[in-house]
DNA sequence: AATATTATTCCAAATTATGGAATTGTGAAA
DNA sequence: TTTCACAATTCCATAATTTGGAATAATATT
């Protein structure tokens, strides 16, 4: 328990506070704040002025005409914003496993961001409900054929033209150029591609060469970054490091999508973006396929599909 | 809000009333729960039976003699106490950075697991220090004797007698076998290297044999899982699949260890455990080195010792 | 069978949260 | 420049919630 200046009343509800606090940064005034969450604006004032003396600091500027939450504010409102929902998450409950067990080995390819964002969790779901099932999961980024060669599933971005393979669309994917907030108020928002010349980025490297991919824009336009902030064949880190304010980056939307609605992310150059490439699973075509295959084949089509 | 039965009040204190379950959860009893926490022990009773009618289900069989959680109840805890931490994490006061700016490419490779979890966090500290830096990491599970010549740092397991680089150990690092409290709970836990054999596990891929990596015990005994329920050249999703329960894994501690702690993962086969292995950062030795290079060695140094 | 201990329920008292009213401050309109 | 409308903040009386003592019920131990 915490002592509290004269005429600020003790609050010990820790979890409202946070939410009165985020709901208020992402509203223009505290009234609106409390509109949103059906209270009064004294309590979101209370709320707020708490927070900041818990905090040791301002989270807003304000005045009785505006308030504009302070730097420090909004990286503490990303973050108690993703935690708050942790929290709320534990409250809602949670449908029960069904289905048939199925057993054997199962050898699935995929990008690295899709696999530990998208299907690694489908892929926990399916070992649930199959215990006897033995997944064998390659993450790679790039194209590699003899790789495909030995898998029985693929998840892959692009395109497939191969009579050898029976593939699936499960979506269009969109290639988003992304910033932290922070970072967009440090340094501006690009207005064009050629602005990212002299704004801080962060590359992709290429496995095989060595050197950073190119980003993709509107009408085949590319653009290789040269001076980066951070760069790494590892596209888990860079998207660490792009969080974390470091720079612009391309990046998948199934990687940010959760971010970007999480406002921990924010879209720039929006309207130079790709065309949506595909995103597809396939598997070979070749002999009498293994029911398990096929049924892994069917539940992930299921489960990644995008309608 | 949620309308309670008669005799059950309302409360609204949720990050309290998780608080008290968890302490509730590893606790002999009520009374020694609310003796921790310094409440009553109706104030236990209260939270735990409106948590139970939120949720839906029993987290606890108890009578007047003793408590025991139930099996959803201990899965409940081990997820509440970690978002209870990540809340109250938000109302602890962090210390402010300071340093003078270092410029230019800093070439540095590590372990995929290593990197993701110790080094990243320490890598975008440095990078807020000096926002000039353009750091440049590659993340792999193998020795690439080729890539050590194109780094300025690098990071191993292992050990290092090659006179043409700098060493410093970092740390002893341990492989722990581990696997969740729930598979646990379920298949029990191996009391020998032979255990092993038929219960589940999980196996990480050597990316250049395409095979399985060996386990390593005391005294050079090496085991070799064959049946393994999930198997991945990436370390990151063995981990997944490791606290969700698929399989016990061979893992350095360093990836577990915040696991270990917070109890989403149990080590067995502890005295069969392998002599710690050298962690150690190295440079090359050739030439004059930049001073960003120097200094950045030093950083990591310094904040990836163990002491 | 008796006893000690703990979970649970009830209830009065204590504590906390709440919003109306008043005050203060600020930007826009006249 | 003055006036006005609006919102942040503070104060205070009231409402709502939380609390622990007392009582009850249940259970393992003696």
């Amino acid at each position: 328990m915490f002592i509290s200046n004269l005429n600020v009343t003790v609050m010990l509800n820790r979890l409202e506070m946070l939410r009165i606090f985020c709901t208020a940064a992402e509203s223009r005034s505290f009234k609106e704040a409390a509109n949103r969450l059906g209270i009064s604006p004294q309590a979101v004032t209370r709320a707020v002025k708490e927070l900041e003396q818990l905090q040791g600091e301002l989270l807003f500027h304000r005045n009785t005409r505006h308030i504009q939450v302070t730097q420090v504010g909004e990286k503490f409102a990303l973050i108690a914003k993703e935690r708050l929902r942790a929290v709320d998450e534990l409250f809602q409950t949670s449908a029960p496993n069904s289905g048939n067990e199925l057993q054997g080995r199962v050898r699935i390819a995929a990008p690295v961001g899709f696999g530990h964002k998208c299907l690694m969790p489908v892929l926990l779901e399916l070992s649930t409900i199959h215990p006897q099932l033995d997944i064998d999961l390659t993450l790679s980024d790039e194209r590699v054929d003899v790789v495909d060669e030995k898998i029985d599933i693929g998840i892959r971005i692009g395109f497939m033209r191969d009579s050898r393979f029976i593939a699936r669309q499960l979506a269009k994917t969109n290639m988003y150029v992304v910033a932290s907030p922070d970072l967009i108020n440090r340094v501006g928002r690009p207005a064009s591609i050629v602005d990212l010349n002299h704004l801080p980025v962060t590359g992709l490297v290429d496995r095989n060469t060595g050197r950073l991919w190119p980003w993709v824009f509107s009408m085949g336009r590319q653009w290789t970054p040269s001076i980066t902030r951070f760069r790494s064949a590892d596209s888990e880190a860079e998207l660490m490091s792009v969080q974390n304010g470091l720079g612009f980056a391309q990046i998948p939307d199934f990687l940010v999508q959760d971010l970007l609605r999480q406002e921990k992310l924010v879209r720039v150059l929006e309207e130079v973006e790709p065309v949506p490439w595909d995103l597809y699973i396939y598997r070979p075509q070749r002999g009498p396929v293994p029911q398990r295959i096929r049924l892994v084949f069917d539940h992930l089509v299921s489960r990644l599909s995008v309608h």
